[in-house]
DNA sequence: AAACATAGTTGTAAAATGCAACTATAGGGG
DNA sequence: CCCCTATAGTTGCATTTTACAACTATGTTT
């Protein structure tokens, strides 16, 4: 369990040059949306019910920069928010029919850009990845941000 | 090589909660630098001689953030910039006596989070992990970005 | 010497972020 | 039923981060 990289130092230096190049795929494609913006569609299109403050909390933002991102992918017109029949305060935030769309292209490309950068490395070895990175989020201890699927 | 979750997902996610306990960790301890500064300290003092645009390629980072992330280190006393004798336009970086000091305080606090995200996993899984890591890194095929040690 | 390239700095504007105050609604205990 | 507290969301504001372009100074090439 000896790492002579920090683990803050190998995890933020890859993840910054992975998401250099997903960021130049999309640029390829003329798709003007960021990161951010996919994962939170993502997010919405697998937990169909989920609220502003699920995404607070699973991202670990602040709930007020979830407002202004749902803003905007609402004036893009990827999103709808309807409210609570029950609880009047919650509303509830699902992909429109263009945001279906724009989610599948992006994750279309999203998979063309993990394609290529594991390229040689074996569904094993992936495997284990996998469950490392499950193993060090389980260990952080925020529960409510684990992998939803 | 399927992936259910997009790898951007994956690591970006993991990167949030990694960086968040961290954090975590340094405010326990009061210390009042970011990630990125640690990190950065890092890369100093493993390469004795680089200049600010070595940071601005191995960070994937414009120079002029380079130049002012490098000013408030200044700043705080952790860095000095001294001037090549053969080429004056470069400017090398290096600890000063107290940069020393308080990196190697961020360091030992970066471990013990890291031991504690790393609980659980073997030496083995560990060993895959950052091959696996690592043949992403090469796949992104920035190669002033590799990690250096 | 002229033209071009590189290292670094600075100005400026745009975007991301965090915090606190605020509204509106829900739920619990007296 | 009223009061107190908690939750969901919005908005304002100040700070930080970031990108891009212009600029200076120095080095390199022809």
């Amino acid at each position: 369990m000896k790492t002579q990289v920090p683990l803050t130092y190998l995890l933020g230096q890859t993840m910054k040059l992975v998401r250099h190049k997903l960021m130049a795929k999309y640029k390829e494609n003329n798709i003007e949306l960021t990161l951010e913006q996919f994962v939170v569609l993502h997010y919405i299109n697998q937990n169909s019910a989920s609220t502003q403050q699920d995404l607070a909390n699973h991202f670990l933002r602040d709930k007020s920069i979830v407002t202004r991102q749902i803003n905007t992918l609402i004036d893009l017109g990827y999103v709808m928010r309807t409210q609570d029949d029950d609880d009047k305060r919650k509303k509830h935030l699902q992909l429109t029919k263009a945001g279906i769309e724009i989610f599948e292209l992006l994750k279309a490309k999203s998979v063309e850009v993990s394609t290529e950068l594991l390229d040689g490395i074996s569904q094993e070895e992936l495997t284990n990845f996998e469950n490392v990175i499950a193993k060090i989020q389980l260990n952080t201890g925020f529960k409510d941000c684990l992998m939803c699927c």
